[in-house]
DNA sequence: TTGTAAATGAGAATCATTCGCAAAAAACAA
DNA sequence: TTGTTTTTTGCGAATGATTCTCATTTACAA
């Protein structure tokens, strides 16, 4: 019997995954954040709860916190993903090309539209892709770095 | 005084950019395409056309026609961009993960929503990037190639 | 404990996209 | 036309992100 029992734990044992130190620390660097991480940031991060972690085990193990549902990645703007936990209220973004900031905001508009047509053309959404970019109000008064 | 005038050539010289084979034919691929062709597929049509044409030209020329507002690129599920003339009626995307199908949809709510964030926020919206992938109702239905 | 399958680290490989630079083509003026 | 100037192009090298290979380590069930 397993005296630990977080859901990472519970979700990693009911998908036959095994419980490393990675995994764990991966998804705490990625819960105590406040931002969204790519994963270099994320491998340096990880680095110094798991000194010996490569970013190759980095992608490995988004990608099977990702497929357990427990951290989402977006698109946002750059060329690379970027990775943050599952919050309780799912929301959007929009990312600023000016200052790089990242506002979130929910839109259960978007959240019916897409409903709708999964249930009028018969689709299984899988996933959402939805963005926004722009240059956000401080940016475009000439905020604090011009644009 | 010039002879020719079509909205390729007009947005061209309105941006000071230079009239050349390789751009005429990268926009005439793309608008005859009744697909959302990638880089390389554009590079393999276009040389059809313009024998000589290398990939680094498609980039750049679309990189051009896109700052034009004459293409639009999406991200369809895909770990590349495709582009697509800009269409008539402005549309979204749904990729069956499955068959590859792309689904056209139109979303005026989200369009609204979009709007209203714009305002409420104080953003400039330049980008909205919106896309769906899962599986299409063929493929749910165990249709041409199983899931 | 031990055996076995799964996971990891390190570096090579892959893919998409961008760069650098010399040669070719467009715009312009004469 | 012709020559001059400036932009584009082609080509191959470079880059950045992500994936793969494979030998070694680790988790964990028996
Ligand atoms: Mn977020
Ligand atoms: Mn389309
Ligand atoms: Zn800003
Ligand atoms: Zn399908």
């Amino acid at each position: 019997m397993n005296l630990e029992s977080s859901p990472l734990i519970t979700a990693l044992q009911a998908s036959g995954h095994r419980i490393t130190r990675q995994r764990r620390v991966v998804l705490e660097v990625l819960e105590e954040s406040r931002e969204h991480l790519d994963a270099e940031s994320l491998y340096w991060k990880a680095r110094q709860r798991a000194p010996r972690i490569s970013l190759a085990t980095v992608y490995r193990t988004v990608a099977v916190l990702k497929q357990m549902g427990l951290i989402a990645e977006y698109s946002l703007g750059e060329e690379h993903g970027h990775f943050e936990a599952v919050p309780e209220t799912p929301h959007y973004h929009f990312t600023c090309l000016g200052c790089g900031r990242v506002v979130e905001f929910d839109a259960p508009q978007v959240d019916r539209a897409v409903q709708e047509l999964a249930e009028r053309e018969n689709l299984e959404i899988r996933a959402v892709q939805f963005s926004l970019t722009g240059y956000c109000a401080r940016c475009r008064a000439g905020g604090p770095d011009g644009r």
